[in-house]
RNA sequence: GGGGAUAUGGCAGAGUGGACAAAUGCAUCAGACUGUAAAUCUGACGGCGCAAGCCUACGGUGGUUCGAAUCCAUCUAUCCCCA
């Protein structure tokens, strides 16, 4: 095992990352790894509330890949007990429990995802119930004692929904001692998180003093914002794009995004390599830059040149995408709006569909349906447009 | 255990007997324009009806009334205060 030396190394975990506390005692850690050819013991959690991986969550990654990369120890943690209790960070309300098979199952497929970005040969996975299933009463309350009531309802999560009358659970009271006693077991030297983990990190410090451990070091990292461009990028705002998702998914999800937006993508996301995106003035092609380079890391080069080609053709040039199957609907006597009702399998209401008819919103072979009287031709096939995301293409018999 | 408050459309949040399919904002969808599924502007936004209109809907049930999201009773849920 060979290390950098610790200065060369606190420099590159510098990059891109909001604050790391304290720094002095992150450079100690470095040397004595170094002196005594050691690895650190990096820690990340990850709640498995949602199956999918999303760009907020690479940020955290990528940055264990660097620790990896030089050569320390990665432990990828899946809360998946504390899961149960929810993360309150943040949160205006108590969140929604999961069900254990939802947490089994999303914890399995972050696996494959995260070797896109990690290399898997030197990675813990861990599930943090292997401990905490065996957590009896008594520990629990020797860990309770070690915080106090005042000082978690100092955070401004809490602080605004108890001022404010919402709920407060006791668990979710009990998630950050949890979430810290996982770095206590793990006695790691560093744990990573969004500027969001802030109280939960730094709890840790704490506890693991407690408790006698040397102290971890916390490091976070920007939070990135989800596509609405509001709210931090997370699967229950709707707002994410995910590593698995479809390539002209993540084109179109990426082009949808306000250019603001976009600069501020870049900034995060490709802060090691921002000179791909240097040279190029027109924010559109900017866009359809970063798009493109997502979908490299995430997929390959050709469906990044793939799914730019079909965007191009379909919104730039309106053009009709070639991959739509074919469907075959029996015309008999039914009216343009039953005709529609049944190519689109239901997927619009009759008053929809009569909505979009009156804006001229839907289009067959070039022609705009402006009323319901419309009767397709027997025999013919018709490419039919819907809004401009939605295409069908349907045979009448 | 005692007292009080609240419950509205995807979300937030007005409305406190008729003019309420329910203000407004956000989200969503569409149209125009464009450099883009950006921005901006415009429109739509419960269902059914080509329309008049009808049906369903303001936590559940039952009632008062010509008429209820609005009043009463009761149930349920949530929150607050006191213990």
């Amino acid at each position: 095992m060979s290390f950098l030396n610790p200065s060369e190394q606190l420099q590159i975990i510098k990059e891109n990352v909001e604050e790391i506390i304290p720094e002095e005692e992150l450079f100690g850690k470095l040397k004595n790894s170094f002196e005594e050819s050691k690895p650190l013991k990096i820690k990340a959690g990850f709640d498995p509330t949602s199956a999918d991986l999303h760009l907020g969550h690479t940020l955290l990654i990528k940055k264990l890949k660097i620790f990896q990369d030089l050569g320390h120890e990665i432990n990828f943690l899946i809360g998946d007990f504390t899961a149960r209790i929810g993360d309150p960070t943040g949160r205006d309300k108590t969140r929604p429990p999961l069900s254990e098979e939802k947490i089994i199952s999303n914890s399995k497929t972050y696996e494959n995802q995260l070797f896109k970005i990690l290399d898997k040969n030197n990675v813990n996975i861990l599930y943090n119930s292997k401990w905490f299933d065996k957590f009896d009463l008594k520990k629990l309350i020797e860990l309770s004692s070690m915080e106090n009531v005042a000082r978690i309802l100092e955070r401004d999560d809490f602080k605004n929904r108890y001022s404010s009358g919402e709920a407060i659970t006791l668990t979710e009271f009990l998630y950050p001692l949890l979430q810290a006693y996982d770095s206590v077991y793990l006695e790691s030297d560093v744990e990573l998180g969004g500027t969001d983990q802030r109280f939960n990190i730094l709890l840790a410090r704490q506890i693991q003093k407690a408790f006698g451990k040397d102290l971890q070091v916390a490091i976070f990292l920007p939070i990135l914002e989800g596509i609405d461009g509001n709210l931090k990028m997370s699967k229950s705002y709707k707002n994410y794009i995910g590593i698995n998702e479809e390539p002209n998914n993540i084109f179109g999800k990426i082009m949808s995004i306000s250019d603001e937006l976009m600069e501020r993508y870049i900034e995060i996301l490709f802060s090691n390599n921002k000179e791909l995106f240097a040279n190029i003035p027109s924010p559109l092609d900017k866009k359809k830059k970063l798009a493109m380079s997502l979908i490299t890391d995430y997929h390959d080069e050709q469906a990044a040149l793939k799914a730019k080609n079909d965007f191009e053709k379909t919104y730039s040039n309106k053009d009709f995408p070639d991959d739509i199957k074919k469907q075959v609907i029996n015309l008999d006597s039914k009216n343009i709006i039953e005709l529609i009702e049944e190519f689109t399998s239901k997927s619009l209401t009759r008053s929809e569909i009569k909505r979009l008819i009156k804006s001229n919103s839907i289009q067959m072979n070039d022609l705009k349906i402006a009323n319901f009287d419309f009767i397709p031709k027997k025999d013919l096939i018709y490419e039919i447009k819907i809004g401009k995301r939605k295409f069908y293409k349907v045979e009448f018999k």
